[in-house]
DNA sequence: GCCAACGTTGGC
DNA sequence: GCCAACGTTGGC
């Protein structure tokens, strides 16, 4: 099992359109590293749901449902998707804010590469972010 | 709106 | 295979 964090702009797909919806697929990813780190995935692992941009924060976790295929959005073989559904909402969202100040925290892809838009994240930082948002 | 970081493209 | 030019992401 592992965990993960995907990002989003709020403003294209937000975590409310992600309640709304019951599910999506997440297509569109145009990045190498991104799209392997999508290839990782197993149905099961869990995702913290990020806000780029505006609102820059975790909020929610959601679940992998299904496993890479073929990017719908594109005939190139080369990109895929992933279906994921939420899980649960965090009651304090964790802002980047608080991410950048905890010394434990200083490790996170979020921080050290912050374009990356589909990243893991150690056990460790899950389980803090966890206990932060609750 | 600006700009740093970084990924990709294409000329050589 | 290197690297300059360029495009995009995302924080501020």
């Amino acid at each position: 099992m592992n965990y993960w964090l995907m990002k989003s702009e709020p403003g294209t797909y937000s975590w409310d359109d992600l309640l709304k919806d019951g599910s999506t697929f997440w297509d569109g990813v145009r990045n190498y590293t991104a799209r392997n780190n999508m290839k990782s995935m197993k149905v099961g692992d869990l995702a913290f749901f990020y806000h780029s941009v505006k609102q820059t924060r975790i909020l929610g976790v959601a679940k992998i449902v299904k496993e890479y295929y073929q990017d719908p959005s594109t005939d190139d073989d080369r990109w895929v998707a992933v279906d994921i559904e939420p899980l649960s909402a965090l009651n304090n969202p964790v802002t980047l804010e608080q991410v950048k100040s905890d010394d434990r925290l200083s490790d996170m892809i979020l921080v050290r590469q912050s374009r990356l838009s589909v990243q893991p994240v150690t056990k460790e930082e899950w389980d803090i972010i966890m206990k932060l948002g609750s």
